[in-house]
DNA sequence: GCAGAACCGTACCGTACGGTACGCCTGCGT
DNA sequence: ACGCAGGCGTACCGTACGGTACGGTTCTGC
């Protein structure tokens, strides 16, 4: 089973251009068929041959793997600016961190590695599992935590424990609706949710910040 | 593909004792070997013969979906008494809510259904995702959201669109929880999280009635 | 007690798919 | 010009599993 070079489950690979493009043929197929990935599909897809497939990831799991590794760790969310530390720049940062995650879970890529990573964790195989959870709520989290304490330092915040901050905020973004997508809940398209993005963000915001704003006249 | 008389896909099923003992098979083994489950495994576990099982449920899909269906609908959480509609019951009834919630949630049963409702979504079956969501977040909404009108109407409650404020209301008690479990993050044991269930509810009950309670002061 | 239905256990079939082997082609270094 | 590594395409193998068939056994109604 040789294989790239691979660092361990988080650090990331690096992949030839070729490599990529099978890579991304696999993400393709996923994203249409579902779990139902096969080595011939892909082999086919990206014209190559399945021998090319073994040589490179060594087996099923591991090319599965090697896709959402390296599609998880494409989701590089724009930074958001912590210097500026008044009230009006510490709401504009919460609103952008609401707006990425929500645009981020509810794409069709995040629905089909979460879809996949699930599957995988049904069977006794969490790497995938924490593969996504890592490259997305906790990198998010990682992000997001330190403008949270810095706000408690500014006195713009006020809580006990960041990281029940962070996860109320997740709750509050979040909802229901990515468990309902990942369940394929027909009332609630991506589209139909799309289209509310901008509102949603706006009520998790104003919610936040009536739960965690020192200024509690807000 | 003969079956057992179905109404519709939300509609109970009735089963004998013994088919029930079949599906309890069933669900034994999903919870073991997660979606792996064959047709094989189940006859051999319920000590019945293959063919019957194909007699009874069709096909493997109408194993899997009478197994989910029976095992989801059997989660009846205790009404919530409705009559006392002051301060104090309305918490103490929106408090259970999030106790039931988070308790079936967490469940190994719950995690399971979930993990393979998800899985069948991933392959342009999403009845399995129906069920598992009308028996889960809409059987608490159905339920909840009269309790969060009838406080409305008392002036306990202050809220334009009730199901926003469900919705605000399950994000708050689920925040990541789920998703991670599903995902089986293994920092998040059910055990872990079993513990702080009581304090979690509280928090979560304190956070909505913060965001949606007529009394700004509390 | 008997006919027939229901059901168990098992053997069997077909197929899909993971994984391997091999022949052929292409490009590159010497 | 030649050899060879890398890679394509395809054929092939083994197996696991969905689904069916069938003989034997228990249960039920008459």
């Amino acid at each position: 089973m040789l294989r790239v070079p691979m660092i361990s489950k988080i650090e990331e690979e690096v992949f030839t251009p070729r490599q990529q493009a099978v890579l991304t043929a696999a993400l393709d197929l996923l994203v249409e068929n579902g779990d139902g990935l096969t080595m011939t599909a892909v082999a086919r897809r990206a014209s190559c041959s399945k021998e090319t497939l073994y040589k490179w990831f060594g087996d099923r799991d591991g090319l599965l793997t090697a896709t959402v590794q390296w599609q998880a760790a494409k989701v590089r969310m724009p930074q958001v600016n912590r210097s500026g530390l008044n009230a009006k720049a510490l709401r504009a940062s919460i609103e952008q961190f609401a707006r990425d995650l929500l645009t981020v879970l509810i794409g069709e890529i995040s629905i089909t590695l979460n879809r996949t990573a699930v599957t995988h964790a049904a069977q006794e195989k969490d790497s995938l599992g924490a593969i996504v959870l890592e490259n997305g709520p906790m990198a998010i989290r990682r992000r997001l935590k330190p403008i949270l304490e810095a706000g408690r330092d500014a006195r713009l915040l006020r809580f006990d424990n960041s990281e029940d901050a962070y996860r109320t905020f997740f709750g509050l973004v979040v909802r229901d609706v990515q468990i309902r997508l990942l369940l394929g809940d027909k009332t609630l398209t991506q589209i139909n949710v799309e289209a509310n993005i901008e509102a949603d963000v706006q009520t998790a915001t104003d919610q936040f910040f009536a739960l965690y704003g020192a200024d509690k006249t807000q």
